[in-house]
RNA sequence: GCGCCCGUAGCUCAAUUGGCUAGAGCGUCGGGCUUCGAACCCGAAGGUUGCAGGUUCGAGCCCUGCCGGGCGUACCA
């Protein structure tokens, strides 16, 4: 599992030349799959369409036709404006403008020519748009069809062209275990790699171990120092837990040290320090005070006044007054609040202090720190003694991550290890030196100058390569990007990774295409929001973070007492298992139901809540659904798709329902352009919900729309059952994406 | 300071990438279990899409300027 050596990778240039990029989705790409299409029905009206695309293409090609034109260029399907008024639309605004003709005039003839079009039961012109209903029996065999052939690959694009992609995601540190913020990245990348997958593509999954750097040096001098002998075997602990206890215990020790230095030999230090920046400390103090007064007067109502911008001259007096009346309220406020003002003052220049000293403090006193930095040196000059006991606290870590991934349900194909490639990419960057790309400063450094982004901005130096030849981060991951394009000479690449290192890998996929031109475009950051904590609800403590393992197990057990107060009579066995399935279900689809860009706050109670538009309720309608299929077989009726089934009897939900279905490919294709799996948690939920809605709705009398078990008709009950097993694989096969395990009973 | 992102219902978020009447969940109020699972369903109230201009047949979305928030701006990773 641990990655290969790495050496002499990097002589294999020149660079092969670039593969010709295959679009995330371009509209030339659109246009090519248009001429793929077998659409001509007009001219072979006894030709099936073979999915809902070639039906859609299909409406679109008649709907060129009525306007005397070949092909639909131009033309695109969207939903109708409401089912009430048909299944499709067409929009004709934008044919309009380029053939300077009215949009309700052009919907207008496209009604009138569909009316006529067996395939097509409806149309009404309105607005511009024409509303499209498609006869029952062709959406039926169109979308059974579909499905009974995709059978585990529905939801793929027929006419993409497979490309092989790259996701990296999750990259754990060894120092501690997974916490909340690496859940969201993970959740995140293995949905949206299953998600490039099901549209089409090759992928190959990645993840990247920080294993490497003074971080883990922290934990070994801590176990050295202060718990030696310890180890998972010793302790019970996960591995992955007791190193982070460590690293928590370094820095606990580390503090306790420093608290020793300044009371004793630190002191005057110290002391010198606050005399020397008193006006300074004061300021600062003096400005948080002021900041709280005009919080606290904000919060009744008062706030400052003087904005000469946003103010008419009129109103100057009255506002200034305003303002001076507030200044002469914290005047005495301050006199009110003396003893705060002191503690105020003292806090910060102890605050300031500190922060000035312990550097210093750091760099020439700690014990600790030396320990810690001499033990980096050593590893880097591969002691045997260090590099084995690196090499066996990672292992704990490693197992004991493996198993949260396993509790997770993600998986790699490949692993890459920091220890193994932070050495690769300096001659990445010495060949950048040489082509003229980048620039040595006097004290060796090599700098390359990203340019400004503003207009006018000088060109920022970014450091690929310190003076003294070590690497930074931007040169192992050159090297590491470097090595994944050689190997796997992939189309695309995305990188799973928060929006704070924007930056990074702009300056990344800039450098990567000085050398391979072209592969530039080709990378993607997907960048995604800050997992927040709800500091006023829970009193997390600045730095203090939510464990991922500790968070699971709460969920799951609140899960599983829910299910427990449902049905007493279950085995605790079974209450466990179905526990953790909708613990999870609620966790991953809390990560996964906001679009990418969206911080999400991470209430534990709202994440625990299993109502409304949550993970549990798509779990819900599914085993219900289920549930109505395990009655209908023990009651002999037969309840595999029925391709034959009569269609015409679909009730108007069921229509809905079956066009939902149908989306799926949509919504996995709108997932890959926008690189965010969002689409397809939102597209579970709209069919949950639809089929939630269908499953309740009652008539006039109060008697049920669409009963399937306890339907008369034996026509009607068989098309309601092939329904279901239809929305089943949809629901099953949107969730599997999501990286969400279903359940047959709740 | 500069750059990027964000600002939509009381709260948390959508909006098919510039198109039909801006939609969901939570919360609030009201209704629905003697028939296939009520972790459910139905209905109501709730909006000057931060403010001001501009482009367009058409703007929540594009442009400009403000206001407010987050992140970044390392020879850290």
């Amino acid at each position: 599992m641990r990655g290969r050596s790495i050496a002499g990778q990097a002589n294999g240039r020149p660079w092969p030349e670039p593969q010709p990029a295959a679009g995330v989705s371009s509209s030339a790409e659109a246009a090519a799959a248009i001429d793929r299409a077998p659409t001509r029905l007009d001219d072979r009206p006894t030709m099936e369409p073979e999915n809902f695309r070639a039906l859609e293409q299909g409406l679109l090609t008649a709907a060129a036709a009525a306007l005397g034109r070949n092909d639909p260029a131009g033309l695109r399907t969207s939903d109708a404006q409401s089912a009430e008024v048909g299944d499709l639309a067409i929009g004709f605004h934008g044919l309009a403008k380029t053939l300077r003709a009215d949009p309700q005039a052009l919907a207008t003839r496209v009604a009138e020519a569909v009316q006529g079009d067996a395939r097509f039961t409806d149309a009404l012109a309105q607005n511009g748009y024409v509303n499209v209903r498609i006869a029952r029996p062709l959406l039926w065999r169109a979308i059974a069809g579909e499905l009974a052939r995709e059978g585990a690959s529905f939801g793929r694009d027929p006419a993409l062209q497979p490309a092989k992609w790259l996701v990296e995601y999750s990259g754990p540190n060894t120092n501690k275990p997974l916490h909340i913020g690496h859940l969201r990245n993970t959740i995140l990348g293995f949905a949206m790699s299953n998600v490039v997958r099901a549209h089409g593509h090759d992928v190959t999954r990645y993840n990247i171990v920080n294993d490497r750097g003074i971080h883990i040096c922290k934990s070994m001098v801590a176990l050295d120092r202060f718990a030696a002998g310890s180890s998972p075997e010793t302790t019970g602990e996960k591995g992955d837990h007791l190193v982070g206890r460590l690293y928590s215990l370094f820095a606990k020790k580390a503090t306790e040290e420093f608290a020793q230095w300044a009371a004793g030999p630190g002191a005057a230090e110290i002391e010198q320090y606050l005399a020397t920046n008193r006006a300074s400390i004061e300021t600062g103090a003096d400005l948080q005070l002021r900041k709280r007064f005009l919080q606290e007067q904000e919060q009744a109502g008062r706030k400052l006044e003087w904005k000469p911008a946003k103010m008419k001259p009129q109103q100057y007096p009255e506002k200034m007054a305003a303002d001076a009346a507030l200044e002469r309220d914290y005047g005495a406020w301050l006199q009110a609040h003396a003893d705060d003002v002191a503690a105020a003052r003292r806090a910060e220049g102890l605050k300031r202090a500190q922060a000035a000293v312990a550097r210093r403090f750091e760099a020439e006193v700690s014990q600790l720190h030396a320990q810690t930095r001499d033990w980096l040196r050593r590893w880097e000059a591969n002691d045997p003694e260090i590099r084995a006991l690196w090499r066996r606290m990672n292992d704990w870590v490693l197992a004991g991550i493996e198993k949260t991934y396993q509790r997770l349900g993600v998986s790699f194909d490949h692993v890459d290890y920091e220890s193994d490639v932070y050495l690769a990419g300096k001659e990445l960057v010495l060949e950048l030196l040489q082509k003229g790309h980048a620039r040595k400063l006097a004290d060796g450094a090599i700098v390359f100058e990203q340019p400004g982004k503003a207009a006018g901005e000088a060109p920022q130096e970014k450091v690929l390569l310190r003076g003294d030849g070590t690497s930074v981060y931007i040169t192992q991951d050159l090297g590491s990007l470097m090595r994944r394009y050689t190997r796997h000479r992939f189309a695309e690449v995305v990188y799973v990774v928060g929006s704070e290192q924007e930056l990074h890998f702009e300056l990344l996929f800039a450098l990567i295409d000085r050398l391979v031109p072209g592969l530039g475009a080709r990378c993607h950051h997907l960048s995604y929001g800050m997992v927040e904590l709800p500091h006023g609800k829970m009193k997390s403590r600045e730095g203090e973070i939510i464990e991922a393992d500790g968070f699971l197990d709460t969920v799951e057990a609140a899960a599983a007492a829910q299910v427990r107060a449902r049905s007493a009579e279950l085995p605790a066995e079974e209450v466990r298992r179905r526990g953790e399935r909708i613990g999870l279900a609620a966790v991953k689809y809390h990560l996964l139901k906001f679009s990418k860009r969206s911080t999400v706050k991470f209430d534990v109670d709202e994440a625990l809540d299993m109502n409304g538009r949550t993970g549990p309720y798509c779990l819900y309608a599914l085993a219900r659904l289920r549930s109505i299929l395990r009655k209908a077989d023990a009651a002999g009726f037969a309840t595999q798709l029925d391709l034959a089934a009569d269609a015409s009897r679909l009730a108007p939900a069921e229509a809905g329902l079956l066009l939902t279905v149908a989306k799926l490919p949509a919504a996995i294709a709108a997932g890959v352009r926008d690189l965010d799996p969002y689409h397809v948690a939102d597209y579970v939920y709209g069919l949950a919900k639809q089929l939630n809605s269908w499953y309740t709705a009652s008539g006039e009398d109060g008697k049920p729309l669409h009963p399937v078990i306890n339907c008369a008709d034996p026509a009607t009950r068989g098309l309601r059952l092939s329904l279901l097993r239809l929305v089943e694989a949809a629901l099953e096969r949107a969730l599997t994406l999501l990286g969400i395990g279903t359940l047959d009973e709740m």
